[in-house]
DNA sequence: ACAGTCATGTATACGTTGTATTCGCTGAGA
DNA sequence: TCTCAGCGAATACAACGTATACATGACTGT
């Protein structure tokens, strides 16, 4: 695990003996063992990545890290990914491999167990929320999976190919939209050391109070006193999914 | 604008004269001529921030950017914000002061133009999709005033206050979800340099037949070649939101 | 059995970033 | 006229992504 460096850093042209060797067979023995073969592979390089990712976070992403955590010069993975974008990448597509198969009854339970279960992969890998365009955008066999049983689900409904489309991207943006929102939320919550929604609540108080104060927005201060779904994203987030798989279904008629 | 610093890096002290004055007359004859009084404010940090974003996206903006454009030395600007984390507080704010209030017929009209010019603002500013946690949630005057407003127009249907906050997060949640998912394509196809429909197609073509040529996305296939909205984001827009607005009327029985 | 090639990981270095700290200058109030 | 608070400049540092050049040992064909 941990590399024990000693070796110093020698100027090339500093013989000791004759001058002939230019590296002292001692300062051979004393540095780091070379790779017995392929310690690395894409593969293992984002394994880790994502252990790292889900436990601390994007940012705690660099690639001095992520060889450390591999036991591995900081430029080695260099041979296998062309830079960070390409651990994204490689990243995504893996993450994307948990969601299950599960050809539900209709298109609708499909369709909406298949947001229940996308939500879940955010919220357990909550650096899906913040990607690179490019790794955002990636088109990973996984993830192409994941598109091509969505649409399958709505194959046999004689619907046009734009309409598939369309409801599709709907409940996706929705999704990802939503579930986006409550990771952010969770983020902010860790950055500022908060770990309850009490404490969110008491660390906003003041900014609340003072917004409040102006009196400018008295229909959002009724449903800070009112609402009792305040702290229920899993309510919120199947409330208006549920809005949304209604209003599809009624274009559809039913 | 362009800051002309000749001032070598003096050493401290390293007198001329009888070692009594630290820097010599033509020393400080040489050096950039004092800020006439208070140069920089907030709103003006943010106000060249913006301008930065939306010419070059959010990755321009770095501190020493921005004191540059500013004709200021790097650190000038932390008297006034605390950080970059800061600075894209008071850009939000500032951006979100754009979104003109328009009462429009009912809570349907309302809420649709809402979310239409949301989108609007979201292309016009893109890094708005990719702000930090802290940036993301800030509670800023401008921000609250648009929630008020939403709210508002849903205040007199008889709806309790979880229900009302419900139907706003689900149109927001989409609005961002399908404009970040649009920003971020076009930003991909920027940092690849395409700039048309066609070259992003062209471009992203060798990997579609890799990946249609496995066979395993039949269904994505036929979209691909009997789509013909594929390329209308506003069409796409609209059809989801109405969908959405939809299922959202028929809970609250039209 | 053996020299040569090649894949693999290492070492070093450069430019850029955010920001802590320290300083000197300036103009307004006494 | 003097003083001082406030402003911006200067310097510095650690961490980052990655270009480049190199050493090493495992395979190759003979």
């Amino acid at each position: 695990m941990a590399s024990q460096k000693k070796s110093s850093a020698a100027p090339p042209s500093q013989g000791e003996d004759e001058g002939q060797a230019q590296t002292s067979l001692w300062e051979r023995l004393e540095r780091p063992a070379p790779a017995p073969r392929a310690a690395l592979t894409p593969h293992r390089i984002a394994s880790v990545a994502i252990e790292i990712a889900d436990a601390e976070g994007l940012d705690a992403i660099t690639m001095r890290r992520l060889a450390a955590e591999l036991g591995v010069a900081p430029m080695a993975a260099y041979r296998y990914v062309s830079g960070k974008d390409d651990v994204m990448e490689l990243m995504v597509d893996l993450v994307h491999g948990e969601l299950e198969h599960s050809q539900a009854d209709g298109w609708r339970e499909t369709m909406r167990a298949l947001a229940l279960r996308t939500r879940a992969l955010m919220l357990k890998h909550p650096w899906l929320a913040q990607l690179s365009p490019q790794a955002a955008f990636a088109l990973t066999p996984n993830r192409m999976a994941v598109a091509e049983r969505s649409l399958t689900a709505l194959d046999s409904l004689g619907l046009n190919a734009d309409t598939m489309m369309a409801i599709v991207r709907t409940i996706d943006s929705y999704v990802h939209g939503a579930t986006n929102a409550e990771i952010t939320l969770h983020q902010l919550m860790e950055g500022r050391g908060w770990s309850s929604d009490d404490e969110l609540k008491t660390g906003l108080a003041p900014q609340m109070i003072w917004l409040m104060g102006t009196g400018r927005y008295p229909t959002f201060q009724r449903y800070l006193l009112e609402g009792t779904h305040k702290d229920d994203p899993q309510w919120q987030f199947e409330t208006g999914l549920d809005y949304i798989l209604d209003g599809i279904a009624a274009r559809m008629g039913i």
